[in-house]
DNA sequence: TTGAATTTAGTGTCGGACACAAAGCGCGTG
DNA sequence: CACGCGCTTTGTGTCCGACACTAAATTCAA
């Protein structure tokens, strides 16, 4: 059991710049929005040839490390959340895992995310997702526009809590699962209807700052969710053909 | 609004020439495991020098979506927990998250890893965690192991609930709070038996297939880092420097 | 037939080269 | 003197050709 520190499997020379460089960021040497040397100089630091650097920053680049808002310009950046979901979604979905996993997840997350986001919304953001919902109900009966909204109203509940960790950790999740409405709703037609009422719920206990019966409600309608997993037969069911996240 | 399609911004060939493959391992085409033709043959098929189609590889093995088992073998490959674990625990490391984020969602994780621990864990499993319990008995006062001891048995606790989802969730999550242990532990010396006290409490709990007992001492666990981060006065500070991460 | 020696193929790296676009510059005109 | 336009410079994306080194494949010997 050895320290968790590199492993020291770094003779590639394209690794060891990503390694360095990755490890100045860290360290501080290098902040979010610093810009980087040309390519040439770069690589006449490192001792290597332009090919060889360059290997080393596609690497860095998607690790979202650095990116390049203008072609000319590479610059550090702080990793994107959406950058990490695409990760994550799409290990969960190549590793084929089952609605029952995602669903126990999300019984915790989103009830959590209801309650802070009562104990820290804004009145704008609870306005916010008050027209969101009233376009939720417009869409009744739409399938993929009403999952499109409602991986929305849930993101933002999300964002209203106050918690970057929580954001990152039920965002690949949530998507995963909310997506799987496309398989439920033609065996369970009036969850449209109660995923009006749970939303508008959870709206009005927002507005109450009842944290309480937020997450009650989150929890009711995730609830619901998985009856109708089971209606369609889909507990155990893998959640997604990768194919569907392109 | 438009479908969640890939943007259109590949005009770089070393970018089309990632996208492609990885569209091909998502659409099923590439399957993991199966072999890629050599760095020559592939360029030659995408119509590129092996210089441009090497930046394309690169970036899809820091994706994880292919890897070389031996130098000479290049093949796809399903992204690895550890892998994800890394870039979010940077992520989250960089974008400054405090000890109050990453604890309000492990009082979530860590209860329900319990609960679906005691749910489905073997028998194997269970002594397993027994004898890991042991030399964190014996490894009392001594911080540096203690972390790592600790964050094993959480880890290990998650496996057991066979919800690869919770894994993936909870684990960059976990690591990044349990390494706060070492800012609470000269503040609160006493925690080094409450933990003892709480992981032989859980052990307990799971041979007896208690979920609702295994969950709350986990629960009660949790609690008690918070008191201790209280104590410590860092409910906001920032969990970790990232360079810790190294 | 099995093991050792040799060939072969493929990766990692190098160096140089060129087209194209953006950033910087100078110039002429109002 | 200020402003806009075209030119130069710089740097990226891509290509080409080459070579050392090592692991796999093949041949050869015992």
């Amino acid at each position: 059991m050895k320290a968790a520190g590199k492993p020291a499997q770094v003779h590639f020379a394209y690794q060891q710049i990503a390694d360095e460089i990755e490890a100045q960021i860290l360290r501080g040497d290098l902040n979010p929005g610093d810009q980087l040397p040309g390519e040439a100089e770069l690589a006449g630091q490192f001792g290597v040839t332009r090919s060889t650097l360059r290997e080393g920053l596609r690497q860095l680049e998607s690790d979202g490390l650095v990116h390049r808002p203008s072609p000319r310009r590479l610059e550090v950046a702080v990793p994107q959340a959406d950058q990490l979901t695409t990760r994550s979604g799409r290990a969960m979905a190549l590793m084929k895992v089952t609605f029952r996993e995602l669903w126990q997840v999300t019984m915790m997350t989103e009830p959590l995310a209801a309650r802070l986001a009562a104990e820290h919304g804004t009145a704008d953001e609870i306005n916010g997702l008050q027209s969101l919902h009233a376009e939720t109900v417009a869409a009744e009966g739409m399938m993929k526009r009403t999952i499109s909204l409602d991986e929305d109203f849930h993101t933002r509940l999300a964002d209203m809590g106050r918690n970057r960790v929580l954001g990152l950790a039920r965002e690949p999740i949530a998507l995963l699962l909310f997506r799987g409405f496309e398989q439920i709703a033609p065996f369970a037609p009036k969850f449209y209807k109660r995923q009006i009422e749970a939303h508008s719920n959870i709206i009005a206990a927002l507005r109450d700052r009842d944290a309480d019966r937020a997450e009650k409600w989150a929890r009711m309608h995730i609830e619901d969710f998985w009856r109708g997993a089971q209606i369609a037969g889909l507990e155990d069911e893998i959640a997604l053909n990768p194919r569907a996240l392109s």
